[in-house]
DNA sequence: CGTTAGGTTGACGACGATCAATGACGGTGG
DNA sequence: CCACCGTCATTGATCGTCGTCAACCTAACG
């Protein structure tokens, strides 16, 4: 852990009380335990001038912090806030009355929240390790936008990409076997977590995920998504156990996955898999 | 419809051939057999300035008519234009290479596409019925959306509004029987056809779809489909045939589709069903 | 050690996919 | 006017994937 680099990068490092918490979900820990400066994620942040920045701190937004297991706000909730995320693993959900649940998306650092217009969340927030958000109220939010017309440009970009994954999420659950999603879904954490942190070409990575994540996620039940990751480990093409997962073939698994690897996968991920296979 | 105005805005009048088309389709007919002089749809256009309107022509829309069962763009097109649709039935839908098939929304007067960020087209688009799109360039939206913020802000609204229906189709699709998702997905399409035009409170509606199509966006075989509807047919719930929607008891149909109906339609319509049970 | 949470494996059944045959239209051409 | 055709809807029979139920295992923790 750099704190040398997290401090360049403008994050404090303080002492966290839940750091028993992280390393129990061996989530992106290393990330979690600062508060941020920078009320936007880099994906907003991008391209803001200072005195766009000192607009955004006019919109006088507050920072939420939440453990692993916590709720950000619940299917229901009127949505007068919207969130930023700004670090940390969370999962957003819809259940039905008799407690069928399908997740609906994994959220990452830069992922926002509660902007559906007026009305009410149709979805609830639960965070998978501690994460940190960004909190402004609809109204300020809404002036922001207006007086930093480059924000709400970004922002319809990431809502955009938000639909592009759900309706990733949506063949991927409509069309595709048990073992396809899976492999989808992996390919599609794999490529996500490497787009956020700037790690090496490892080909392994933490998921703070408990198999049931996985099995609501892909409209699966838990024991499907057990015997699709036996099947898979046993072909030597992953391995996940206690949130680490291991990519031994990323050729077969993207192959599996039903996924071009040119077009989603950056390149050393692909002579990685050379090696492997 | 004022002639003059359109011309002078930059848009063409045309004798539309396809009336034949739209006929046999009964599409939304009434609203196809021109090409708007208004090139935002209303969602967008409200509480636009004229001023804001100007900028929005500056921008030079261009105006794009398909016919029914003509694609607007596929999967894996470069996106560097912006689609509004303004009039018609349409879906986007993404393939497998093996030919399966999901349709991802029901496209209506008021959606947006080809915002996804740089790169290609993850989906494709085909229309139902007669359809009209406004065309703007990637980097002409932008700057429009730079001069006019209100426009954005709409935008991102209409996004959250998409993300959200997809959020639905994917708790749909995942997590209820094949009933409950027949069921489901009526109702979302008879209340959004009915936010759109104010019809009366006419308990039918003109469906453009054929079978395909509901199995298609439901994760299911045409004859599941089939089954489901014969279903609730004989239990006097609804009737479809010929592209023509009956709800008979829409009570029942949203018990079915696992929705509350307070939340979700209008008053009008529980009204409506208190006849009927 | 006992307890607990989560993962693993097996047996069985159900929901829905698939395959196939038939029916209902609407359009077309004789 | 009727025969023919293509498209789509319908219905039945069979099969397979996956859900459900249940038992067992493993590891972490007190």
């Amino acid at each position: 852990m750099d704190h040398g680099r997290a401090q360049r990068e403008g994050w404090i490092m303080i002492a966290v009380s839940s750091l028993k918490v992280i390393a129990n979900r061996g989530g992106s820990a290393i990330a979690n335990c600062g508060v941020a400066i920078r009320p936007l994620p880099a994906v907003l942040a991008h391209g803001l001038t200072p005195q766009d920045m000192r607009s955004v701190m006019a919109a006088r937004p507050s920072s939420r912090t939440l453990e692993a297991g916590q709720s950000l706000y619940f299917q229901g909730d009127d949505c007068e806030k919207v969130y930023l995320m700004l670090d940390g693993w969370a999962f957003r959900y819809q259940t039905l009355e008799d407690g069928r649940r399908q997740i609906l998306d994994f959220a990452l650092p830069g992922s926002a929240f509660g902007l559906p217009g007026t009305g009410v969340m149709t979805h609830s927030l639960e965070t998978l390790t501690a994460c940190t958000f960004t909190v402004f109220t609809r109204t300020g939010l809404c002036e922001l936008l207006q007086r930093v017309p480059v924000l709400a440009l970004r922002l319809v970009e990431l809502l955009a990409g938000a639909e592009a994954r759900a309706f990733e999420h949506l063949t991927n659950v409509g069309r595709r076997t048990a073992r396809e999603r899976v492999a989808n879904l992996l390919v599609e954490l794999l490529v996500r977590s490497r787009q956020m942190v700037r790690a090496a070409r490892r080909s392994h990575m933490t998921l703070p995920l408990m198999q049931p994540h996985i099995a609501d996620a892909l409209g699966l039940a838990s024991e499907t998504v057990c015997r699709s990751l036996s099947a898979l480990r046993k072909e030597g093409i992953v391995t996940l156990r206690a949130h680490r997962l291991d990519v031994l073939d990323i050729v077969r698994l993207a192959r599996q996955a039903g996924v071009e690897l040119d077009t989603t996968l950056p390149v050393e991920f692909q002579v990685k898999s050379d090696r492997a296979a």
